[in-house]
DNA sequence: CGATTGTTTGAGGCCAGTCAAAGTTAGTGG
DNA sequence: CCACTAACTTTGACTGGCCTCAAACAATCG
């Protein structure tokens, strides 16, 4: 992309005030508007389901992208709230769908966005349907890991930002689930863990259980 | 979309010969260089995991489009196979990305086209990972009785064109237990079952036990 | 510091998976 | 057209992994 596209970009891209813990980006229903890039802390998006039930579909750290599902009928359809005290830049999606007609490369990169979104969301359904609570969490272990690492943090000393109770809702087990396979993991020498503090201890073994299949 | 633009769009669009049972529209790692809409038939798509195993993500019925797993890095990384004789419209994504930049709906149809694949995908998500056995079955049934209702056919009398294999993959079961879901299902009067052929007998108990949560 | 929320650990039950075998369908070639 | 084979489906008996229920413990916050 040239330096002068750069910035036209920047220019509506909208620095959003910090959102606490707990606090709504967007709620399903809203009226969609704009995509938001985490610039710190993390994001979890929520679906709720027919029978009230929430269902936690991601989680954003520093640097990815969010809100893209409220294009397809211009509301949003899943909920998006902060897991600690966060930063998000908004970026209004009109302009930025006025503004890729005019520089094709990017019209390309959003069309990327949403592909990854779909091929990582598929992987995230193969896991659910086949894989074990122990290969579960340490495929989401191993994402985490591989996301610090990108942004040039410890890729095997993190905290978790999210609960037990957000871990076990993503990946379709109970929280009580999750604590055993955490403990059992620690007790056979895979991390340690202490609280939400994580460091692993052996990868090699944990890429193992986690069946090497990456998904990000 | 104005008369001359669809004329534009059509010129583009190539008619695909047509697709025997069990012959590949694409394979995972083939270059993205088309979306496909399907004109007849039903074509699933799969994804391979490391350890060698298949996973369905999807059923594409006519009318339907597939293909844009491949926008991400211009690779695809599903496979799509026809269940039955089927036939599809090849739509080369070059030129309609092209085009796209000097029709914005085009532009906005298509955004729109990847946030109802996210949608789904998420939809299904939350089945995968909070359903029982028979809230999925029911589900998936459900589903193909509203897709077939929007093309004109019968929402109540259908025939399945994926074996019980690809539905249980599909919905993280087994065979056993598709099969044992759809026979109780019928011995509980909610639908006739002659092999592939499904006749819905008690469509509100079936929604009801589907949750009501439509996804499509 | 009390109250609330989140986490860990244990005991027991159940749903879906596994294993197995019989029955059914579809496809092939003589 | 039919015999033969391979693939698919159904049904049953049993097993096991995760869920449910329960209680104690730890952390967070007003």
């Amino acid at each position: 992309m040239h330096a002068e596209d750069i910035d036209r970009v920047n220019d509506i891209i909208q620095r959003g005030r910090p959102l606490q813990k707990g606090e709504y980006l967007y709620r399903s229903g809203d009226v969609f508007q704009s995509v938001f890039k985490v610039h710190s802390g993390t994001i979890k998006t929520i679906n709720i389901t027919s029978d009230g039930q929430e269902q936690v579909t991601g989680f954003y750290l520093a640097g990815e992208i969010l809100g893209l599902d409220g294009l397809a009928d211009n509301v949003h359809t899943n909920s998006a709230i902060a897991l600690e005290t966060s930063a998000v830049c908004e970026i209004p999606f009109s302009s930025l769908e006025e503004l890729s007609l005019k520089i094709p490369t990017l019209q390309h990169h959003f069309f990327q966005l949403m592909s990854r979104e779909i091929i990582g969301d598929q992987k995230l359904m193969t896991m659910l349907s086949k894989n074990s609570a122990d290969e579960r969490v340490a495929t989401l272990l191993l994402s985490i890991s591989t996301r610090n690492h990108r942004r040039h943090l410890s890729a095997l000393d993190f905290r978790l930002p999210m609960s037990r109770s957000d871990i076990g809702n993503y990946l379709g087990l109970t929280i009580e689930t999750v604590s055993r396979v955490l403990s059992r993991f620690q007790k056979n020498g895979l991390l340690s863990v202490d609280k939400k503090d994580i460091t692993i201890v052996d990868m090699d073994e944990l890429k193992n259980i986690a069946n090497a299949d990456t998904y990000e």
